[in-house]
RNA sequence: GCCUCCGUAGCUCAGCUGGAUAGAGCGACAGACUUCUAAUCUGUUGGCCGCAGGUUCGAAUCCUGCCGGGGGCGCCA
């Protein structure tokens, strides 16, 4: 019995209700009701407010809806017992025969046990990290490595078809800076005012200097040229090596310089003056955002003939959607947060639904804490801090489990000694332990020969029921992760499952002791034992974390 | 000045979109190892949910205004 399935049991008490006239709904029974998992022990299995919340509309008291309600439950199956309480709550027990079922229908669902349809049909287009390829992906990048991959696993475990982009700049201003930095450190001048410091600008240097060993003899505009395209292509190389190293592929890299060269960013222009919502001024082109909720209007080419910066995420957006991508997520971070409001309008003014077409969705800052003093320079990028700076401090799945732990719209510090820690201070610990721990007993059942006949009702122990609910929850863990875009809800959810499986093993002994006969309640816990390190090996998964079998 | 995120236990944070006595972990203190992995478990300690109003049967959660902190407000990219 899972929350979804006790929702169906009310419902359908609801049902008979009013067809019985018993209660009139007006607004008709929903089609799913609110089930929680009470924190105190007394108020049941499950516990459901639905009377508070319909009392109202059927004009009646609550508690004597709530009495309605019980009666039908009580006899309904896979129910022990309901009860009112307070105001109107209902408290459910549930059968334990129903709920322990629910190991052998998760063994026998394996990878598949949580997954949904929900998404079905969806095409999302997630683009994240998209840093600029002048130097290593700072650690703000890291975030949305984590956080975002993760999202794209949770929408496919939930049905929907995702592509994972990343979106160069490999046009503009920046890459210029790039270019004569490198050209400045080859020719052993100092970096432009504006230009990059760090180590990687001179050993990008000198690799183009090894591949083209005669480019200083070139006019300097030539030189440059070459530095430019030599260097973007080495760091665009290193980039995806360092992603990929930490578990995330992309599907597209969307190169901004396509967009320029194949007039994607004319067609964008000519499409939203063909709808009235550009117009010239102060000889630049402006799109009318301000009158889809911008704060004022924003130039899209500037007076000077170039596209301004957001002239190719006009272009971007629309190829999307020609790619036939209903929604296109973007994950930004926080100090891109005053771009939003013209992303927005941007969508808007193609006569696009903002927030349904275009989703931005924003990410706080992270900081580094080493001895609780947040670290600020990173040796090899001169400036700020890098993924591999948190890599090698504490490895990929420390990352990206302490990235995607969080809410995205918290700031996080980040203490290295602590995510570095092989103990239980330590939360990726505490949760691969758990998935460990439970592999192990798995291998020592198999050289105990303990027979697979199962008992459900047999699991009646309080420990055994904490954590056969807490895995009935995880579908909908999964499902309201990739609703709200918040993958930390799976990670906390098995900071819990772990809390639940560990009290478990305390107080129950699954395997026999000694000389001790196999018995039914060995076989049954056993398969609690399975069904729990399947979530969790599908869990730590959507997570991008590994589950290991030995710790 | 405007926009935006945050403010919950000594610390780090949850709080399932409005429910019952606000929860974890860490820390501190006291216990449990002839263990199926003690990287674990049990107990104790600890809260004007930033402040003040409002909405209603009911608010940490929704609205308004303050206070404090982070991040933004270019014909830069």
């Amino acid at each position: 019995m899972t929350p979804e399935q006790l929702s169906d049991t009310i419902v359908d008490a609801l049902t008979a209700l009013t067809d019985e006239g018993a209660v009139t709904l007006p607004d008709g029974v929903p089609t799913q009701v609110v089930v929680e998992r009470p924190k105190v022990r007394e108020h049941g299995d499950y516990a459901t407010n639905v009377a508070l919340q319909l009392a109202k509309k059927a004009g009646m008291p609550p508690r004597d809806f709530a009495g309605l309600l019980a009666e039908r439950l009580n006899t309904a199956e896979g129910i022990a017992s309901a009860e009112i309480a307070g105001p109107g709550f209902l408290n459910i027990r549930v059968d334990a025969g129903a709920q322990g079922a629910l190991a052998a229908q998760i063994v026998a669902a394996g990878a598949s046990y949580g997954s949904s349809d929900a998404f079905e049909g969806e095409k999302i287009n997630l683009e994240f990290v998209s840093a600029n390829p002048t130097g290593p992906i700072h650690i703000g990048g890291v975030r949305w490595a984590a956080v975002g991959d993760a999202l794209g696993r949770i929408f496919t475990f939930t049905g929907a078809e995702v592509t994972r982009e990343y979106y160069f700049n490999d046009h503009g201003a920046q890459i210029d800076r790039f270019a004569r930095s490198l050209l400045a450190v080859a020719k052993g001048e100092p970096a432009p005012d504006d230009g990059y410091g760090g180590q990687y600008i001179a050993d990008i240097a000198q690799h183009v200097l090894a591949e083209k060993p005669n480019v200083l003899e070139l006019p300097d505009d030539d030189a440059q040229e070459v530095f430019r395209s030599v260097g973007v292509n080495l760091m665009f190389d290193e980039i995806k090596k360092s992603l990929h190293d930490f578990r995330v592929d992309f599907d597209v890299y969307f190169h901004e310089n396509n967009l320029h060269e194949s007039g994607a960013v004319s067609r964008a222009v000519e499409r939203l003056t063909e709808m009235g919502n550009t117009y010239e001024q102060d000889g630049a082109l402006w799109l009318r955002t301000e009158k889809y909720g911008d704060d004022k209007d924003r130039v899209i080419i500037k007076s000077d003939g170039k596209g301004a910066y957001i002239s190719g995420d006009l272009a971007y957006y629309l190829d999307k959607r020609e790619r036939g991508f209903d929604r296109c997520l973007i994950m930004l971070g926080a100090d891109h947060h005053g771009y939003v409001g013209r992303l927005h309008a941007m969508c808007a003014a193609f006569g696009d639904t903002p927030g349904v077409n275009l989703e931005v969705l924003i990410g706080q800052m992270v900081n580094l804490l080493r001895e609780g003093q947040p670290l600020r320079m990173s040796k090899r990028a001169g400036t700020g801090i890098t993924m591999e700076d948190l890599v090698d401090a504490i490895g990929v799945d420390a990352s990206r489990y302490a990235l995607a732990r969080y809410t995205s719209d918290t700031t996080i510090d980040i203490d290295l000694d602590l995510w570095a820690k092989q103990s239980s201070d330590n939360p990726v610990f505490y949760v691969q332990y758990a998935h460990a721990r439970l592999a192990s007993i798995l291998r020592n059942a198999k050289d105990l020969g303990v027979a697979a006949d199962f008992d459900p009702s047999l699991l009646s122990h309080e420990k055994e029921g904490d954590l056969l609910r807490a895995l009935a929850d995880f579908p909908r863990v999964v499902a309201s992760a990739a609703q709200l875009r918040e993958p930390h809800r799976v990670a906390r959810y098995l900071e819990d499952t772990a809390s639940s499986f560990h009290k478990f093993y305390d107080a129950c002994r699954v395997l026999p002791q000694g000389d001790e006969e196999p018995a039914p309640i060995h076989a049954a816990r056993l398969l609690l034992v399975e069904a729990t390190k399947t979530v969790f090996g599908t869990g730590l998964t959507l997570l991008g974390v590994s589950a290991p079998e030995r710790m």
